[in-house]
DNA sequence: CATGAATGAGTTTTCATTCAT
DNA sequence: TATGAATGAAAACTCATTCAT
């Protein structure tokens, strides 16, 4: 019998190489000799678990989106109040390791891709719809419906494009200036009622 | 009008290919043979005017940016007041061509290859930097200098968001929404003397 | 009845895959992958029951050349004159069974490889001499020598060609057919006193 | 201004390259690297060329097809009386080139392929037509219609049948035998009046 | 200025085989 | 016996680039 439990061994070990070599050499140049060389595995053995590249990439993309995911809904299960949810959203999307540059360059760099492969994009679309329903979740209960999906809408776009900006940018990223930012918008578009006390 | 020179005409005919190209099959899937084809010449001429293909693309994300710069300036022209110098910012960037999906997916093809190259890297900074400092400098004259920092890195964010949860998204993109999201947020943010009256 | 041993059963599932898969994906596509899936086996299990490939190979192809060769020296045993000789040959290398498409297809398979595998062309050789080696010594009892080797080869040659443009041919293949066009070619070259009564 | 008349060049190099190949080292052996060594030519202008390696095939099957059928023309518009048409058909088939090992066994090995790829297929079922039409329209000179049908099937099963136990077989070929083992065919099955005098 | 032939490295993928369990 | 994990080589194919014309 063969070893057992190697399954989920290697497809985190492929994973987390594929994480990094995009992250290291983009996209384009992610060769799967490339990623195979630095999970120390033959190149032969993404086959065996993932079929072919794109089965490599999808499941990589899954994992970013599910680790997200994983964050944003633990962050919701403790909050009291729908304000809390909100910043449980915000502070998932925007917490520190979405800005490391490991993770977070990967993440654009499958956002390039993404238009041109249904399997990635069913993936992506995933976290794009996730995220907007969470927040309008949120919303509706602190104001009426239209203006809850408007907010939800600007939030999320606000959310994306401070940590787009941030990837995007040579300096350092700031995660908790972003998470101010989204903060001081949220302010400015909540009745006071829905505010903590004091805030 | 002038004729164009041969130089001229090729370099555009090459760069339309280039972005129809990556519209249609992606980034890692536009091959020269690909592009140069859609373009009626042979792939040897790339090398002639572009020198390889990394000059291409390059100038292909110049030909991007430089449209939408040019966009902003001439309405910053026309823009009376530091509030509609800020509209002008904002109409510039999401104007329905920006949304158009043969420009829109080659801007976010790019974003995923510009962390990992140089020379791309360069060219998108110009655009990065000058909508935010665009932003601040029409901010300042509204508002105090750090409140004006912030706001323009908000609002920038803000544009960007919008635009690319637009373009990710399946469902048609309403520019017009997108600017009115933008327009609420600076009317919820300016003082109102800021504002254009009755508004 | 016998129990059949793990071996022989083993043996028997993984020719008979092979043959299902030849006969589906061709020769140069029947990979032990494919075939071992097919035999709900693990491909590591080849090499235990054959060594290497071309060990199931030509056991695949001595299975279907045995199946012949029964086949033919049944009737033969059965057969009471020369001509009665003949027609059991032909009967045997004409039957339906030789003309059903996942035989007559892998057959036909092999043949192409024959010629450079010194394994599988030993195995090819029995059938090419038996056939018309069973010829000759029929026609030996009807005519001179000479002439019944002629006819041995011609017979043969017929026989194989029948069989060969049916199973390259899109129409469905009649046996019948191919065997009455042998019959009458023996009847236009057999003295009449080798003929049956009334024939 | 590239060199000119390069095209047929190269084209009938490979398709040379590629009989040689198959010929030595058989259908399932024959990679495009090799094949392209032979030519004295870098693997990737097979693409060029031919677009892909079943591209190649196909005209190296369709050139051996058309070969075929050029020396069947051409002994066909010498042929002065409908016993030197089918004369014509048996030579051309049978004459010693297509005995030659390094033809023979390619077009074996392709008989085995052609059941698997459509494209090969196609060009297969050419030939195989154009054996039997042209040996039917002969007969119908001769004899009645279903009689001529008959004699038609009957003489390309002859012809293929002896070409191919000579490809299958270790002893050297000898065309004449197997052209005059066809004769023989015919003159049992023709009537005196159609032999040629003092036959 | 422009072609397209040609290269050769590089990519993904497939595969027979081996081996620890 | 049997598994299936793993390998490493080889396959087909793609592609940026060069170059003679």
């Amino acid at each position: 019998m063969p070893k057992l439990g190697m399954e989920t061994l290697r497809r985190r070990q492929l994973i987390e190489a594929t994480i990094d070599t995009i992250h290291e050499v983009g996209f384009a140049n992610a060769s799967l000799q490339s990623i195979a060389r630095r999970a120390g595995v033959s190149p032969g053995l993404v086959a065996h678990y993932f079929r072919d590249k794109e089965g490599l990439l999808e499941a990589t993309l899954r994992q970013l989106s599910s680790d997200l995911g994983h964050g944003a809904a633990r962050r919701l299960a403790q909050a009291a109040s729908p304000y809390e949810r909100l910043l449980a959203v915000v502070e998932a999307n925007l917490e520190p390791s979405q800005f490391d540059r490991r993770i977070a360059t990967v993440w654009l760099a499958f956002w390039g891709q993404v238009l041109h492969s249904p399997r990635l994009r069913r993936v992506q679309m995933v976290y794009e719809k996730r995220l907007v329903s969470n927040l309008r979740h949120a919303f509706r209960r602190l104001v009426a419906d239209d203006e809850a999906a408007r907010l939800a809408e600007a939030t999320a776009a606000l959310i994306d494009g401070l940590w787009l900006r941030a990837t995007l940018s040579v300096e350092p990223s700031d995660a908790d200036e972003a998470r101010a930012t989204v903060r001081r918008f949220l302010h400015g578009n909540l009745p006071a009622a829905a505010l903590p006390h004091g805030a």
